[in-house]
DNA sequence: CAAATATACTTAACACTGTTAAGTTTCCAA
DNA sequence: TTGGAAACTTAACAGTGTTAAGTATATTTG
């Protein structure tokens, strides 16, 4: 009989719903303000049902975070249309400070809050969004060592320095640090910095 | 008459017990579990006095973060015994790396925590600590620059990227996106890309 | 068809958090 | 000795994540 799979269905439509709510929650007010009892008052129901459908709070934290690799996999599509793997890795940084730039709050969840690895520890499980997306960076290192484009000796540290180079420009601009410059700099020293980054990464491309 | 001297002292003793108490709750049990309550249990005073000391919770986290700068600062000296600009940049990028990994606390206080940031906000003040940092690897760049040894445009872009490129891998690394990697190499991970950076750099240094 | 059970959801509560207003104690000066 | 200022505490507010227990509702069973 079907009345199982109609309540299966609609456990999934809360399932979602709960996580919708907590997308609005979080885009509008942000981590902080993303807090199980205001999800809750969104879909009209009690703070406890929450858990009946999300373990707690990391879990809910866990999937939008997820949502914000999807959306960040889903620009970095048109990469695969340059052919040259120097100029790809130039790309994928504009593409990657500009995701940080219009999604902070993602950006945020994917890349320095501490809640959504809770998960992945306590499950002993891999965190796949986040090698997805670092396998596409090793790929153009890869053949930027081969092509003679980049000097590092090891794929996975140089990956890693490159990643850290823009993760570290768009976090410390994030969280204010940038306060060590004047205001006019501060606005613009992302694309200052980028910049200057690109003019490293030619010193090599012959 | 002295007795009015006596009670500012006692004040003060009381104010420096307070930050001594914060300190220790924080160094042992990290920022999450450095609440007003703790701090006053320590100190055998009850919470609310700890409000006629300081204005509020981000006001003793900065007056931390401040403690935190002047031990990097300390660690920092050693550096103006290396005479070439170069050399004196990636030794200050070991002694940057290596507080950040023996202090993650305080290094999330000083370049990741927004709480301390929001205490300049109120008083519209600039952020000291942050600056004078600053302008030590402002210095060596300008020399570097101007000996051929970087190849940037803007002193302070230059320096930004510098300082994001060893900010990014220890923030990385702390919050656990390290993941990214197996766990044997996650360890290590931040010296290898230590070393590609060094390498990096010495493509300029003729 | 009625009783028992399983499902879905809510209420109340616990143990916390930062912060403030009001009340109490302590101490010093007139 | 009394008045008042200063130092400190109590109680409370409004919020947090989370859990145990209770309540309807719907479904299955006798």
């Amino acid at each position: 009989m079907g009345i199982n799979e109609r309540k299966e269905r609609e456990k999934e439509v809360l399932q979602k719903s709960i996580l919708t709510a907590a997308r609005e929650v979080f885009l509008e007010k942000g981590f902080d303000q993303t807090s199980i009892r205001s999800i809750a008052q969104k879909i009209e129901y009690s703070p406890t049902t929450i858990y009946l459908y999300y373990k707690d709070k990391d879990a809910i934290l866990f999937a939008l975070h997820s949502e914000g690799f999807q959306l960040l996999a889903s620009k970095m599509e048109v990469l695969n249309l340059v052919e040259n793997p120097l100029e790809r890795i130039k790309a994928m940084g504009r593409v990657y400070i500009r995701f940080a730039m219009e999604h902070p709050d993602y950006y945020d969840l994917m890349f320095v809050q501490k809640s959504p690895m809770n998960k992945l520890d306590e499950d002993h499980e891999v965190w796949q969004e986040g090698m997805s997306t670092f396998d596409g960076l090793k790929f153009s290192v890869q053949q930027c060592m081969e092509q003679g484009y980049l000097p590092f000796n090891d794929v996975e540290a140089g990956s890693y320095l490159l990643w850290a180079t823009l993760h570290g420009m768009c976090n410390l601009y994030d969280r204010g640090r940038c306060k060590v410059l004047d205001e006019e700099k501060s606005e613009q020293i992302v694309d200052l910095a980028f910049a200057e980054f690109l003019k490293m990464l030619d010193a090599f491309g012959r």
